[in-house]
DNA sequence: GCCTGCATGTAAACGGTTACATGATTCG
DNA sequence: CGAATCATGTAACCGTTTACATGCAGGC
């Protein structure tokens, strides 16, 4: 039930183009990097499991290069129609700034500050990266019918990274007023609550 | 340098009270676990290697009980404390979602509405959630000093939740107006793009 | 007596990253 | 020539989930 994503990932890179597994790589580096990572480790072996259910099939090589370039098939189209037309599995997954804020209390008194700060600058960062991205590729991509999908991707992205600038504001101003609270001593060794 | 955050995740538990393995995975299940999960292959393996290092300790058992109670160690405490100073690693992760969206042009045309739609819904519920969890806990953690720092994590998850809403209703908003768009035939078998 | 929840654990599989090996090609 | 990058692949490792085994305790 755990529903390999790679497969469906690297089929759908292929509706794109038809590409090689180095092609894979950089496409995947280059699109959709803020939401989607592929290794190598992945992508070769899938390729060739992929081939070997028939869903991608490996064009002709020009005699001159060592790539192998495959194209996917009308039943590996047909594999990624369904897999679009099943509902999304959540995925939260771990987040570790939270993780980190939330025992913050245990840590020295500005590590929560530093943590916020450095959180913020990389939202800020972000953000910029997906404006950049989203003006890029309107120009490049200004025909590709897939173009209005990869936006809202990058909308996706900038709704996120404003609302937790947002947040780190809010909690910026919270955080200092709570910093003279004295942290409790070790109490007494206490017997197991029960 | 792959840092195993689950031992901070115990660590950071036990400092909370000291519990048992099956105490602390009620904790993660109760508390984080719309940022955080940790299941029993992880915590029962952990907390031995955790006593191995001398970073928890088990309390004595009453003789009743079959329960054993770990407390955090002063240089678990340490630990800790060292790993809180560390800046968070950055995890975007993998974001199913939009995957699908990305390559949504490939599956039916009501694929992508009938995704945003679910999507929306589970924000909501989200939404509804963290509102939820924020009252009960400053009901029942008033005088918890780290009370503060855990409305904080549900803070951001319902400015996270609140942005995806908005963006659904963005989405919402351009998605249909392009279903028109025909799907391009499957063009003749094209050479490899060099 | 039986069911539910308490409690501890482990084996196996999985998905994924990292690091490396190998060699060709291209370009300054 | 030498460096960068193209290109394919694999072995080892890591963290994590799942599923299962085992058995006790308390309450109906």
């Amino acid at each position: 039930m755990a529903e390999n994503r790679s497969r469906y990932a690297i089929l759908g890179a292929l509706t794109v183009e038809p590409m090689s597994g180095y092609d894979i790589r950089k496409f995947f580096a280059q699109s959709v990097s803020y939401f989607w990572v592929e290794s190598y480790g992945q992508i070769y072996p899938m390729l060739k499991s992929l081939h070997g259910d028939g869903l991608i099939g490996p064009l002709p090589k020009g005699g001159s290069s060592r790539r192998t370039v495959y194209e996917i098939t009308q039943s590996g189209r047909q594999v990624l129609a369904s897999w679009l037309a099943e509902p999304a599995e959540s995925q939260p997954g771990r987040n570790e700034i939270l993780l980190k804020l939330f025992f913050a209390r245990e840590g020295s008194p500005g590590a929560a500050v530093a943590l916020l700060a450095q959180f913020r600058q990389r939202q800020e960062e972000l953000a910029a990266t997906y404006a950049g991205i989203a003006e890029r590729i309107t120009v490049e991509y200004a025909s590709n019918p897939n173009l209005p999908n990869w936006l809202l991707t990058l909308s996706y992205g900038s709704h996120v990274s404003r609302a937790l600038l947002q947040w780190c504001e809010e909690a910026e101003r919270t955080l200092p007023s709570r910093r003279a609270t004295p942290k409790v001593k070790r109490s007494p060794r206490r017997r197991r609550p029960h």
